[in-house]
DNA sequence: CGGTTGGTTCCACATATTGAAACCGCATCT
DNA sequence: AGATGCGGTTTCAATATGTGGAACCAACCG
């Protein structure tokens, strides 16, 4: 029933408690100590302090021994590098986008879609050495990147629904299509293009070609895009890239659906 | 009372059990079915299918919509990106550790030590492009790797009575140091000598030579290797590294300090 | 069409979580 | 020194939560 998932107060039971102050540690971006987390959460002391001590006991947090500060854990870092080998199309999608980028020698990027975020899992600059985990995980909103529009364009209806809801459309440059209704309109001729573009909409001078992952029929699994500054490519020389990007993008959906259903799982999916 | 940490069959409360359930659905390295998780966990039919179902509504797992196979989430990856960003000392060590592998032309391994067992959270490959992600967040073994011994070597007598006590002692390779007498022997040498060394002890035909990396009086807050190949360099030409290699630790030891304690923590510590 | 596997829901019971209040250690203030 | 306050830890009864055996439903298979 409940169409509403995570985000701030999401409230299932005990563990939804015990995530919310992950999140919470995580929001800090720096080690914190007891009363800083406790004024910033609903949860009385005694509470929020059993929760801390469980969270650290299972490695999820970690308290400095000297300032006795709280910091998200290693088990953590732990679980993530399984996270993203298995959950994400990164490892997947990484010769291909070695490639691309190599071939275009601009920014490239992936991301995938999450509570109607878009979340980044890989990036290649092609010039600079490279940003590495810095980058991957990373969120971002979906309605002012080339990424986001492009998947948001692929999504099912209901499923666009949701994420349009979780829009928050803030208005980042002039260039920012901040609401739903020009958001719509722009998702009708990225259906139709096959490719969506960013035109300084979400930071200035950054632009940027985006184009949808699909797998099977027509489910979205992400999103490549190439990333340039007006400094280098004005926007209408962005569509050189488009026949690169497609075949990427292409060849990594096509790599991802065989690795979904290699030939044996026995309880498939409907045909295609 | 209770040494014990984490890992499997930890058990505190509620929250215990769930994230062991999320060690489960990765130790799978792949998406996973109810049944499959539910024959490979102690928890009933019913607890289980509810912990899941709290997991994905928290965006910890995801279902697929098609099989309805659950992986880890991207909530974790962006967790893990905070956790990488705060918890470990790779954004600190980033610049040194790129100026290392540059001059040394060799791949260079970040660690750090959690639950007894290393952790990569950096890594820096000099001739190849990047490993990325695919390699931050990987464990091994504290005791037959250069940077676990590096770190056991400066843990405090208790700390590292526990960590012992967590190492499986497996024989990976002839040279490995299979007991904890002849490790705790090497570990004496390890601090007279300020680095370890990997004298193809984890896999045959890789040597590899490390320091800890010290924060504050004596405290071991990670280590620093230069990895290599039998093929490329004799075990004791390794030596030609160390300068540098003791210098990049040192500083990262000193950069991280100064990030802790920048010059206003009002609750501080001892006197240094 | 009946048997089987795989997944979901019920519900009485027990356990784990709750949170006010008391407590401790330690630094600072007078 | 002695008092005061702040940050962190512990206790304990009330109760909300999670537990898990068993029944249930659906879809697939023979």
């Amino acid at each position: 029933m409940n169409t509403q998932a995570h985000s701030p107060a999401a409230g299932d039971g005990t563990v939804g408690k015990a995530l919310d102050v992950l999140d919470l540690v995580a929001a800090f971006g720096r080690p914190v100590r007891f009363s800083a987390i406790l004024e910033a959460s609903p949860l009385p002391k005694a509470t929020l302090y059993r929760m801390l001590q469980t969270l650290t006991n299972q490695g999820m947090l970690t308290q400095d021994p000297d300032t006795q500060a709280y910091a998200l854990g290693l088990r953590l870092v732990r679980l993530a590098h399984e996270a993203w080998r298995q959950s994400s199309l990164a490892p997947i999608a990484r010769p291909f986008i070695d490639a691309l980028a190599a071939e275009v020698q601009e920014t490239v990027h992936l991301a995938q879609m999450d509570a109607g975020q878009v979340i980044y899992v890989d990036k290649r600059n092609a010039t600079d050495p490279i940003e590495m985990f810095s980058q991957a995980g990373k969120v971002g909103p979906a309605y002012c990147t080339g990424v986001g529009k492009a998947m948001l364009a692929h999504l099912t209806p209901d499923r666009l629904q949701d994420a349009l809801s979780r829009q928050s459309f803030h208005d980042h440059t002039p260039a920012t299509l901040d609401t739903a209704i020009k958001l719509m309109r722009e998702l009708d001729d990225i259906r139709a293009s096959g490719v969506a573009y960013d035109r300084e909409e979400h930071e200035p001078g950054i632009i940027c070609i985006a184009a949808p992952i699909l797998s099977s029929p027509a489910r979205v699994i992400g999103a490549l895009s190439i990333t340039t500054s007006t400094a280098r490519h004005a926007l209408d020389t962005l569509d050189g890239f488009k026949p690169a990007l497609l075949r990427a993008a292409e060849d990594i959906g096509g790599a991802a659906h065989d690795w979904q259903f290699p030939s044996d799982d026995p309880s498939a999916h409907s045909p295609s």
